[in-house]
RNA sequence: CGGGGAGUAGCGCAGCCCGGUAGCGCACUUGACUGGGGGUCAAGUGGUCGCGGGUUCAAAUCCCGCCUCCCCGACCA
């Protein structure tokens, strides 16, 4: 027995509106539920335990499935000599601007003969330090990982989505030939549109990047774009294949069987904390965070409701009979016995996220049940303890499923089909989403697209697609089916 | 990095124009009554006024430099 609540807009308080304003709303979200912080220096963020206990849910699942594939984690350094980062041309020209040197060490800040770069990816590291453990055909395939952070100098900085420091995988593999390498790249994209899809419940498109969005020195990217609830694209994770292009730059070769010499082909890829701004944009609303089951670091909350020491006695002796069971079963919860009062707990918890709140006081004990109340439609629900660990399982796994289900309808009811330019430049005036349509090919195409409808670029190409019509910005002949959006 | 705005208690702000030794709300502490959706009352704690320099008998207030944050643009996971 299911009873609606009548007014919900306004439990939570302290946070602006989703509506009123979409930046706002999202800082005060990460803010207020304790995710995260700006430090005090320019761009570089404080990750606080609530938000980082989601992204190690992320690292956690991840690390599962690449060491599943015979991936290995390694740990390269920090600071790149100049020498190696300016080996691979283009790789070099992308990063330039956004790298961090350092220049001067020791106690007199005395300056340094080579300056050393801070990492903005590891490419230029890891590639001339890999080719000492890759002799023959039998050392490939070498599949490192490392988790780290990036430096990159950003000029203007959003918590978790864009900061001049942040966390990441990157996978680096090394393989014998551009078929393995290519499967490689397409593996992995897979893992990440699990890690978007099943993980955090945000549905993603999976295609190819244009060649104006490829990944400095890279043959091609692979990519999955989340569409965020206000209408924006966010890239939530990369996969480059490079074909010889560091293996040439670094000289990373092997003896194959006929003993002859030969260049590496090489993939990179990566996801950020970056995705942790994502399920905030995917799933929240005025109320605050919500935060799918599976990467939820409290997926249930329980919330004791007394009036004196007797009363708070029997509701914690009753709490003790099912809590066991819970944490038995792998349920993450935990009990509330701050003091503050009931209504101030719910807005607390309402505000992080957290999918079910069971709130139990002395006629619940007397009843053996709890009032279980959940996130998305504040439904309250009377549950028996009997079983509870088993039916919140299924609840938590039917949470995970409605919040997947919901960012699907709201990627389809964003997703639209057009045909000209003028008309996308039309649309986007207007509104957001993305726009699927057909494009020639050509770079100056590609460019008018972004120039005339204010920042809308290439998402994605979808490579299964044979386009039959023509390009939206010439009218020649379409080669590429594309998915258009505006991003972050 | 260009244009605009701002930094005063943990948070949000007033005071600055017109210099005279720091204030409000929330939070916090203690106590009482309370407790199933952000309660009431009372008494308290907390500040080198972003940093450095200058002018002055005297600087949160005026002048110069720097740092940081926010908004708008160009660059980006």
């Amino acid at each position: 027995m299911k009873q609606e609540v009548e007014e919900q807009q306004d439990f939570v308080k302290e946070v602006t509106k989703m509506s009123d304003d979409f930046d706002r709303w999202y800082t005060d979200v990460v803010r207020k539920a304790e995710l995260a912080d700006w430090s005090g220096i320019r761009g570089m963020m404080v990750v606080r335990p609530y938000g980082w206990a989601m992204w190690e849910a992320i690292m956690r699942a991840f690390d599962d499935m690449i060491k599943e594939s015979g991936h290995e984690n390694w740990a390269f350094p920090l600071l790149i000599p100049r020498e190696f980062l300016v080996k691979e041309a283009e790789h070099v020209e992308g990063f330039a601007p956004e790298v961090a040197w350092v220049t001067k060490a020791g106690g007199g800040m005395e300056e340094l003969e080579e300056p050393l770069a801070v990492r903005p990816t590891s490419e230029t590291i890891i590639g001339p330090l890999i080719k000492r453990y890759i002799q023959s055909h039998r050392d490939l395939p070498k599949l490192t990982n490392q988790w780290n952070s990036v430096v990159r100098w950003e000029m203007r900085s959003r918590l978790f989505l864009r900061s001049r420091e942040f966390w990441w995988q990157e996978g680096h593999t090394f393989h014998a030939s551009a078929e393995e390498a290519m499967e490689e790249a397409g593996l992995i994209l897979g893992y990440y549109r699990s890690i978007a899809e099943d993980w955090l419940a945000v549905p993603v498109l999976v295609g190819k990047k244009s060649p104006a969005e490829t990944f400095p020195g890279a043959v091609y990217t692979l990519t999955v774009e989340g569409l965020m609830r206000d209408g924006l694209a966010l890239q939530m994770g990369t996969s480059h294949y490079f074909g010889q292009n560091f293996a040439r730059a670094y000289d990373i070769s092997f003896s194959n069987k006929e003993n002859a010499r030969e260049l590496c082909h090489s993939t990179s890829w990566g996801i950020s904390t970056r995705l942790v701004g994502a399920l905030v944009m995917a799933h929240g609303d005025d109320s605050g965070l919500v935060v799918p089951p599976r990467v939820a670091p409290v997926q249930v909350v329980v919330v004791p409701i007394f009036r004196d020491d007797e009363s708070r006695a029997k509701v914690d002796r009753f709490i003790k009979t099912w809590t066991p069971e819970l944490k038995a079963a792998g349920v993450r919860h935990r009990v509330d016995w701050r003091d503050e009062r009931p209504g101030d707990k719910y807005a607390h918890w309402e505000l992080k996220g957290v999918p079910i709140r069971l709130n139990v006081g002395a006629r619940d004990a007397d009843a053996g049940q709890v009032e279980m109340v959940e996130r998305l439609t504040r439904q309250k629900t009377g549950v028996p303890v009997a079983g509870l660990a088993d039916r919140l399982r299924k609840e938590l796994d039917e949470f995970q499923r409605r919040l997947y289900e919901r960012a699907l309808q709201f990627q389809r009811d964003n997703t639209f089909e057009l045909g000209t330019l003028d008309e996308v430049v039309a649309h986007y005036r207007e509104r957001g989403g993305f726009v699927w349509t057909e494009w020639c090919g050509e770079a100056d195409e590609e460019a008018r697209i972004k120039a005339d409808a204010g920042g809308v670029t290439i998402r994605t190409i979808d490579q299964d697609a044979k386009p039959s019509g023509k390009c939206l910005v010439c009218g020649k002949a379409a080669r590429y089916r594309v998915a258009l959006a505006k991003a972050y």
